[in-house]
This record gives structure tokens, sequence and C-alpha cells, in this order.
DNA sequence: GGTCAAGAAAAAATCCATATTTGCATAAGA
DNA sequence: TCTTATGCAAATATGGATTTTTTCTTGACC
């Protein structure tokens, strides 16, 4: 009779949700993790928040500070101009490679993920401004599926792991968008350039995506100071 | 009274010691790891050992499959083959990176690195056939030295991981070299187009180097079977 | 009067021993 | 032979003990 939440054990199902909240900006950049408040909020022992949070601190969500217990990881513009930077990099080497050698599956998982994303509202409309969570899902599920054709379980799991050191900027800005941008067509340029075999062109327009939305991103930041300090 | 090991928590000394065993390859790659066994060998807990596993879980280097505990990594040609893959286009991106914009705190610590692995044995006197120990951390810190100058942490991060994974294969199979090779005159001619500011070069060399050295551990890991299934 | 240091109390992190649950293997029954 | 019960071993979860860090207080010294 267990749930169905696909989360065999207790420890499993904590990270996850962790992982979700931090993902999410539900929790702060920065902020300390207490095992102690968690197990109470989650109902749940010490052992399988520590376990939880050990896990998160191997995958740098969470900074593990000997005899001082885990934070969330620390944002700062240096770093997201690092992480654009790197992105950029790797991730139109993907691009290309998955443009250039995707094959029929990719194309048509590639459409459906497009279709997906163009059909979600990107805020959600009892809480305008804020991203909705369901969009935020279809997006990185789209960017991951332009490069899904690379062929490259390794590349793949690299990128997702950009992606969601991408995700805590977006969240926790908040500042997605500034209006002035058609951020859906931008998304329609990538498809197009993709499905026409166009590697080129996909991967100026990605490029020119990411730097766009670090862009703006850094300026809500930096407008706001919330930058968190970095030390290791 | 404290060991100084720089290891504030058993939890830590336990991931640092158990992370060494399976880069090592004293722990095959695929074995399944008892928290019961090992908490009895490094006479502590159950609960850091499982911690500590959890860590290593969320690096990728154990799996952890939901009640049935953890295990090793499992290593099979494919996964070479997508490793080298990835990181001939990953690393030689650092490296030009690097090479292109190193400055002389680079310049410096790469000289010093390519030294020590000039000068240190590729095998132990007392055991020969094995890699030592100490000529495998030199090596790892001198192709670390050439892309450090890439001044990107991320991508250093990455790239560290990337290295990872190569040495789990390089240690288990034992056959880095196949007495044809010149790994030193390899290493030579990276370092010398690095410091030459030859980035087209020295990606070439870097390129050529990984890929040899796969294709001599894939001889290796499929002559003697060695491959494990990788289910997910 | 203000600043700094030593010490005690509080809080937090870490660790352990044990209890509970789950999965696997063996064997009994149809 | 196939299905179903049962026992054992392993994985997981719990509560509390122990150690470390941080905070607060007190008093000496500048």
């Amino acid at each position: 009779m267990a749930t169905r939440t696909s989360a065999r054990s207790l420890t499993e199902r904590v990270y996850v949700c962790l992982r979700g909240d931090i993902l999410a900006g539900r929790i702060a950049p920065g902020q300390k993790l207490k095992p102690s408040e968690l197990s109470a909020a989650h109902g749940v022992s010490l052992n399988v928040v520590r376990e939880a949070l050990s896990r998160l601190a191997g995958e740098r969500l969470v900074r593990a500070l000997p005899q001082q217990g885990f934070a969330v990881i620390g944002i700062s513009v240096d770093d997201l101009a690092d992480l654009t930077d790197v992105r950029a990099t790797i991730e139109t080497a993907a691009l290309r490679r998955s443009v250039d050698g995707g094959d029929l599956v990719w194309e048509a998982e590639l459409v459906a993920a497009h279709h997906r994303l163009a059909g979600t509202p990107m805020s959600d409309p009892e809480s305008p401004g804020e991203i909705s969570d369901e969009w935020m899902r279809a997006h990185n599920a789209f960017h991951q599926a332009t490069m899904a054709g690379c062929n490259s379980p390794r590349m793949l799991e690299i990128v997702a792991g950009l992606g969601e050191s991408a995700s805590i900027y977006r969240y926790w800005s908040q500042r997605y968008g500034d209006g002035h941008r058609d951020i859906a067509g931008e998304h329609r340029g990538i498809f197009e350039a993709a499905l026409a075999r166009d590697a080129d062109l996909a991967c100026r327009l990605h490029r020119e995506h990411i730097q766009r939305t670090a862009e703006i991103v850094i300026n809500g930041v930096s407008g706001t100071e919330r930058t968190t300090p970095e030390e290791n």
C-alpha cells in the first residue's frame, strides 16, 4: 500500500523535495539549512535529512561545512558570468552535435517539447510576475530536448547540471523577462533552426538566448544586492 | 589532540577514504558497498558510512539503488567511448581558453606541474606494471594545470569530474602504457605547445593523448571482459 | 566609559546503538 | 512445475548520547 509518489524511501522523498525547493528558489541561496528544523517540517528523523543533504552536497547544490552544518549554494554576479560563459561553450557544442546527428526520434521529441512549451503560460494567472513552475519545467525540457540528439549521456548530464544552476538564478531573480523581449520567439527560432539542421544558426541563437537572460538576471541581482559571498 | 589529517569530521574522513578507494580502483567498479562491512572496517557507525555514500552518490561515483543499498559506478566500453568524446570536446575548449588567456601565474604553475610529473616514476619500483599512486596524482595535476588558465571555476570543476571518471578506467585496466608509447614525450609536447601559446597544437596533442589512452584501455577492458552492466 | 578576553551556558552538529521495514532466498503446498 | 508461505539478511529509520561551535555573561584592563 505504498504511496505512488515514486519515492521508495524517506530519504529519497526528502531529497527530491529539498532539491525542488532549492531549484525553485523557495529556499534562498546561501541560506543555512538546519537539520532540526527540516526534520520537524518533514516529520522525519535527523539522519534522513542529513543523508538527503549529503547527497545534495555531492551535487554541489548545497555546501557541507564541517562541524558547521549545511547551506544552500551561494550566488554571485561573478559566478553567473562564469556559468553563462561555460554554458555558451558546452551547450553549443552539445547542440551542434545534436543538430548534426539527431535522428527521427529526436526530431519528434523536440517537436513535442516545443509544442508543450509554447502552450504553457509563462506566469501563473493568480500570481502575475512570478514564473510558473510548470513553465520552468517545460522550458528546461525544451532546451534539454534540443541537445538530446547528441547521443551522449554524459554530455546531457553535464548540461542538465548547468541548467539547474541557471534555474536557481532565474527563479531567484524573478526577472526573466523585461517586457521588451519575445522569449517565445527566441525559442521558436532555436527550434526551427534545429529542425532545419542549421547548426550554426541554432548555436548562435542559443548563445544569444542564454546571454540575454544572464544580462537581465545580472541587472536584477546587482540592482537589489542579492550577492552572497562564496568562500571556500 | 585531533589528527592533522585535514578531516574535521568522521563522515568527512570516511568520505575521503572511500572516494580514494574508488578512484584508485581499490574497490572494483560495479561492486556493492555494504554499509555494515564498511562501518566495521572503518570502526564507525552505520550512519556515517551511509552519509559518506550518499555524498558519493550525489557525485555519481556510486549509485544509490532504493532499498538495495549502494554500488560503485559501473564501467563499460560504451561509457568509456562517450567519456572520451566528451573529454575531447570540453577539455580542448578549456585548454584553448587557458592557452589563449593564461597569465604568468598559470605559466609558473604549469612549469612546476610538468616538472613534478616528469620527475615522478610512473610505476612503483616494488610493484612494476602497476601505476603508482604518486604518478597518477602528478598526472592529473598536470593536465589540470594546463587548463587552469581558463579562469573559470565551473569549467575546471567539470574537467576535474571528467578526469576522475577517467581515473577509474585507467586504474582499473592497469594498461596505461603499451611499451610502444612515449607518454612523457606526449606530455612534454602538450606542455611546450601550451607555453608557446600555440592553442591549436596543444588541443590537437591533448585530443590525441586522451584518445590514444582510451583505445588502449578499451583493448584492455574488452580483452578481459571487465564490462559491467549499467542498468538504470 | 569603553574594549577586549576568559569562561559558562545554550544551541547545533555529529555520532552511535537499536528498532523497524524491506527484499531475497529457501522451502512447503497445490 | 508453479505458486505461495516463511525465515534470514540487509537496508532504512529512530531516539538519544556526545562533541563541537556559537553565544552570552562577567570581569579585568586600557
